[in-house]
DNA sequence: ATGGTAATAGTAATCATTACTACTTAGCGA
DNA sequence: TCGCTAAGTAGTAATGATTACTATTACCAT
C-alpha cells in the first residue's frame, strides 16, 4: 500500500472524529479539503484501512457501515432510542461506570475475532 | 401482532436453526412449508420479532443482516478466514473456554444496548 | 527521466432490503 | 354464527448503500 493523498485525508478525519461517521459522512468531511475526491475512493480506502488494521467497523442500528480511528479498547453503548453509539472507556466495572453515566442497559453482546480451528489447520 | 402462519413458521425456523441464517437462506428453508410465502414476508416478519423481542440480529461479516433464535445469553466468535460465526456457550473464564475450543482470538468487541441519558429524561 | 503499477474520478451496475398495492385472513363484538 | 375491520400476505417495483468498471493520473524504484 503506497502512500496517498486521499487515503491520508481519510484517516485523518476518521482519527480526529469523536462521533462514528458513516462512509458517505467522511466523505463530505474529506471534501472540505480535496473537493473533487470520489465517493468510490472513500470506499476503497475505508476497506484497505480496515484490511490493514488501521480503522475499525462499529455495529450500528441503521443500515449504514460505521467506522472508527481510535483503536484503543473501549466498550460502545448503542440507544434504542435515538441510535447514538456512545464510547465508554471502561477501568472500574462496567456496569457501575454506565450507571453512572445514566446509560440504562437493556441487554449486551459480545463478539471476539480471529481464526478458527479449521482454517488454521488448513492454513498451515 | 395476531397470529399468522407465516410468521410462526418463520420463527420456528430460526429457533430449530444451528447456523445463523440471513433472511433469504430463512425464506427457503420456511418454503419447504409455505411453498408459495413471499420474501417480502419474511423480512417484515423478521422485523416484527425483532422488534417484540422474540429473535435477535447477530454481527457477521458480509453484508446481510444473520438471526438468530436462541436468546439464552452467550458470545460469538467470527472467523475472519471462512466467516464463520461459532456460539460459545461461557461459564468458565471466557478466553480459556476459547483456547480449549482451538478458536485464536485477535480482538474483541462488547456493545451494551439500551436507552441512553437525554432519550431516559425526555421519554419520562 | 521513465516504465510499471497502484490509485483516482466519474459513472454504471449490483443486490439486500423496503415500499407499495390489491387481495386475504384472524379475531372480536353483536 | 356472522360480518366487520384492521393486520397480514403475495407479488412486484423502488430504493439506496456499496461495489465494479474504465480511462486517466501519480507514486516511486531503477
Amino acid at each position: 500500500m503506497r502512500s496517498s493523498r486521499q487515503r491520508d485525508a481519510v484517516l485523518e478525519v476518521l482519527r480526529s472524529s469523536c462521533d462514528h461517521p458513516t462512509a458517505d459522512m467522511i466523505f463530505e468531511r474529506v471534501r472540505t479539503e480535496i473537493p473533487n475526491i470520489s465517493l468510490g475512493t472513500v470506499y476503497r480506502n475505508l476497506g484497505q484501512l480496515k484490511d490493514e488494521g488501521f480503522i475499525t467497523v462499529v455495529e450500528s442500528s441503521d443500515t449504514k457501515v460505521h467506522y472508527e480511528g481510535n483503536l484503543t479498547e473501549h466498550i460502545h453503548f448503542l440507544c434504542k432510542n435515538c441510535h447514538n453509539i456512545t464510547d465508554v472507556w471502561c477501568k472500574s466495572p462496567v456496569p457501575a461506570q454506565l450507571a453512572e453515566m445514566g446509560l440504562q442497559v437493556e441487554s449486551q453482546k459480545t463478539v471476539y475475532y480471529g481464526v478458527c480451528k479449521n482454517c488454521r489447520d488448513n492454513i498451515n
